[in-house]
DNA sequence: TTGCGTGCAAAGGTTTTGCATGGCA
DNA sequence: TGCCATGCAAAACCTTTGCACGCAA
């Protein structure tokens, strides 16, 4: 079932790689450029290769890209601490907000029952403009 | 400043199978397909084209795909009359459903007044599972 | 030694661009 | 007639797939 999953130096890059970008969103391009800046050639190919596997095991969030950008990912940990909150996103700076708040739980619950819809806060992104650009 | 907009039979061939998509959402392959099979022969690029003057004045609105996918456009009409309602997406089997109710709309004001964020319902895709699929 | 992992090359799909021609006003 | 609009072809991107070789266990 489990099947067998070798270490190699291409994994430990990406991983590391990835473990920097913190909770920002990134995607494939940025990471190869960036380990490239860092001297590590990995291929492409690995490089979506694992970072979907990644994904797959929850290592990794993916998200909708906006439209014209690539998918984002972003690192979540082995751990999976931040179930529960949700992103907002900025259109005007690009920049990404984490909420969490007893409103949005609400909201799920509701959603949930009045709608029959099970809401996921890993995928959602909420879309608008941030109090600093909202003032310019 | 304005600049000449000629009418072409491309724009209203364009502009009436837009209508007829009604609040659906739809990409530009299925609008070429579909008038297509209606018997127009548009140019794709045409079709590129016009969709994406017609986003930008706001009688489509564009939404980011789902991974994968291609982008989603909806039509709005000049009148923008569906401001307010949100946008369920089902993971499992792509369908969208439309969202309006109060709590929704409380939920926008909280995060504006709390946390000062303007959320945009226009761009705001909720993604979770629907009420069929959860029950397969 | 075994067979998963890697990465080149090529294929696939979507969107954009260059450019000559067509057609609206 | 002037100039925007059109659409073919090709380029530009992003992502996936095929396949032979490399390398971890």
């Amino acid at each position: 079932m489990k099947q067998v999953n070798y270490n190699t130096k291409q994994k430990s890059a990406i991983m590391s790689c990835v473990k920097t970008m913190g909770d920002k969103h990134f995607t494939i391009d940025s990471l190869c450029k960036k380990m490239q800046k860092g001297g590590e050639m990995i291929g492409r190919t690995t490089v979506y290769r694992f970072v979907e596997k990644l994904s797959a095991e929850g290592v990794l969030r993916k998200y909708n890209a906006l439209s014209g950008e690539s998918v984002c990912y972003q690192y979540v940990g082995e751990n999976n601490s931040c179930h529960e909150h949700f992103h907002l996103k900025c259109e005007k700076c690009g920049k990404l907000f984490h909420m969490d708040c007893r409103e949005m739980s609400e909201l799920v619950e509701h959603i949930k029952s009045h709608h029959g819809f099970y809401l996921n806060p890993l995928k959602t992104v909420i879309y608008g403009v941030c109090e600093v650009c909202s003032t310019k």
